[in-house]
DNA sequence: TCTGGGGTCCTAGGACCC
DNA sequence: TCTGGGGTCCTAGGACCC
């Protein structure tokens, strides 16, 4: 028998939005849209009056400025939501040192061993709740189960301001009527293939038979008869190391100018060159993003023999590989990235006999 | 309606090696 | 002349998450 865990999900209500209504109290009760104020902009974040006019995240802001033109719309300020989410994550830390934030505003706790300080896991999810609002004036809605999978849907269950707590024998009942799209992982792409095969609940997704999920979805099927039962043992961990680090730029009008295009991608290669120095990483395989008017996108790549975090060694092959691999032919261009990949912690440095020609050739910085 | 930015993970084919 | 099997690395694309 395994053991039972005690899985907290904890998801602040509406964040960006909450955290604008916070410091401008003139905000609060009002739409509050944050994301993208370009032309070209998308929501990040809407507040529930704003949503309920429709707005929903990911939603073109063009759009959401029809549907509520008297909102309110603001940029979102970065800084001061990580800084917010630093002081959840202590939080949460004074209550169990298995934490895995999964973006500033969501967290998996892993309370099962909290239970002997702290007493029962659905009292320490309501103290933490508590601790949450008193210490930032923000709330969050929590779910709690016996795994991570069943603790993120409880969460959604009774937002804003909500917890929700599944026994395991309660599992079932809870999921069947949900929307299969309601399953983490499972997208537009995914909800529609089950669409197409009849499957619109968890529950017709629980009575479909294994071969045909494997027969359609290959190693996901198998996942998905799983999640459809409330199964997961995936671990919550505390510390990944980043896989990879980028930056990218959607241009407010499509740009032809190729002068114009190798310069701004120039700018995005010094920018992730100083972010990997600043967090003290290299990386050996450098990446390029070009999305097209159509908003056909495409990537190229190449891996070095050395690892790297010297701006104008990302620059220069950021730049060759455009000029060598990408088709630019009068199509212009909607976006461009730059990013690094298979990374690890920067050693002492010490220059590689590579490097050394670049920095006799004058190439370094 | 006209689609951000920063990530993770998976798949699939090909090169290369033993 | 007609061709294995496994492993690893690389590249490109795509689904998905917040």
């Amino acid at each position: 028998m395994e053991e039972q865990r005690k899985i907290a999900h904890v998801d602040m209500d509406a964040f960006y939005a909450a955290v604008e209504q916070l410091d401008h109290p003139a905000y609060r009760g009002q739409p509050v849209i944050v994301g993208g104020l370009g032309s070209r902009g998308v929501v990040a974040t809407a507040s529930y009056k704003a949503r309920t006019y429709g707005i929903t995240s990911a939603m073109p802001m063009s759009r959401a400025r029809r549907l509520c033109p008297s909102g309110i719309y603001l940029a979102p300020r970065f800084h001061r939501y990580r800084e917010l989410s630093a002081k959840l994550q202590q939080i949460f830390l004074s209550y169990t040192p298995i934490v895995e934030m999964i973006s500033l505003d969501e967290a998996f706790l892993d309370l099962t061993d909290s239970e002997l300080a702290f007493g029962p896991a659905g009292e320490v999810a309501q103290r933490i709740k508590r601790h949450v609002t008193e210490t930032t004036g923000l709330t969050c809605s929590v779910g709690l189960a016996h795994n991570r999978f069943v603790a993120k849907l409880a969460s959604e269950l009774q937002k804003p301001n909500g917890l929700v707590l599944i026994e395991p024998g309660q599992v079932a009942e809870i999921l069947a009527p949900l929307p299969v799209g309601m399953i983490w992982g499972v997208g537009k792409v995914t909800e529609q293939r089950l669409h197409d095969l009849g499957l619109r609940t968890i529950r017709a997704l629980r009575a479909a038979p294994i071969e045909l999920l494997v027969r359609e979805f290959g190693m996901n099927g198998r996942k998905l008869f799983r999640l459809a039962r409330g199964e997961d043992d995936t671990p919550v961990l505390p510390y990944r190391e980043a896989k990879s680090l980028s930056r990218e730029l959607t241009l407010v009008e499509d740009i032809h100018n190729l002068e114009r295009i190798e310069q701004l991608l120039r700018g995005l290669a010094r920018k992730v060159a100083a972010q990997l120095r600043a967090e003290k990483l290299q990386g050996r395989t450098v990446c390029i993003k070009v999305r097209f008017p159509d908003f056909h996108t495409i990537t190229r790549q190449v891996s070095l023999g050395v690892m790297t975090d010297s701006p104008c060694l990302i620059e220069a092959i950021s730049l060759d590989l455009l000029r060598q691999r990408v088709d630019l032919a009068g199509k212009g261009v909607r976006l461009l990235g730059v990013g690094v990949s298979n990374l690890s912690v920067s050693s002492p440095r010490q220059l590689s006999l590579f490097e050394d020609v670049l920095i006799h050739r004058g190439m370094t910085d």
